[in-house]
DNA sequence: AGCCATAGACTACACATGTAATCAAAAAAA
DNA sequence: TTTTTTTGATTACATGTGTAGTCTATGGCT
């Protein structure tokens, strides 16, 4: 298959923007970054021409301005990036990384109904 | 609090075994990471300089050798770690990611019974 | 006592990354 | 139409990372 881009931490930042809304501009992607991360617009276009050269992203012009948007799914991404965390963390093991979770985070009602859920679902496939 | 150390990809594989075992002498070291990993010796023995470095890693000498051991516990460096990889690919929800990585990979009833005992345990102290 | 193997220290070097500044072309403004 | 602005393209540059090679001192062998 195609290999994993690499995305940076910075790069991702600028790929999840993308995946919360897209197409959009540069200079909407650099508003929306402006609101949590403190970035000079030189540096977000940077980093979305990396994207666009990784494969990460694509564009079409608009007029002088590009339009771009993502190229792979965010839960493809996340999907593959929690599968090697968790092999590389925790030998692919689920239950100890939540445990770990659970241990330093407070876990709320909720958190755990959506997980007694998909135990639930489980059981219901698998029996 | 001490910040964090950034622990490079590779710097991690020669922690882990340092984790399984130690302390451990650099041959040790070299030689367990040579069942997964295809490295030069220097290579691996720069691994261990760095790691010294970042404070990762202390040593005592024994003659001309060191025998190197971990500073920071491995629970703690996942737990944390788990920490911000949720946050950053989830939003700081722990079911999406698990709801992931079961779509990802296969269950097996083990890991479901474990996460049953962890929410049993949470309704415990939670009522 | 002298030489050699070896351990850690120091150096190397290309590519990645964070973080921009400058350049060139085209659109917008004057 | 000339000037200014703005956009993406190209360049910059320090630090991190993967992956070793060379230097130096010392413990062990002869």
């Amino acid at each position: 298959m195609s290999d994993k881009p690499e995305i940076s931490n910075a790069e991702f930042e600028v790929l999840d923007v993308l995946w919360d809304d897209h197409p959009a501009t540069s200079n909407e992607v650099i508003a929306r970054l402006n609101d949590k991360k403190d970035w000079h617009e030189k540096t977000v276009k940077t980093l979305l021409g990396r994207l666009v050269k990784k494969g990460v992203l694509g564009f079409e012009k608009q007029q002088r301005q590009y339009l771009y948007y993502p190229l792979i799914a965010r839960e493809d991404y996340t999907k593959k990036e929690t599968t090697s965390f968790v092999s590389r963390l925790f030998k692919g093991k689920i239950a100890p990384m939540v445990a770990g979770f659970a241990n330093q985070n407070a876990l709320s009602k909720q958190d755990i109904n959506e997980l007694k859920a998909l135990i639930k679902e489980w059981e219901e496939n698998n029996d």
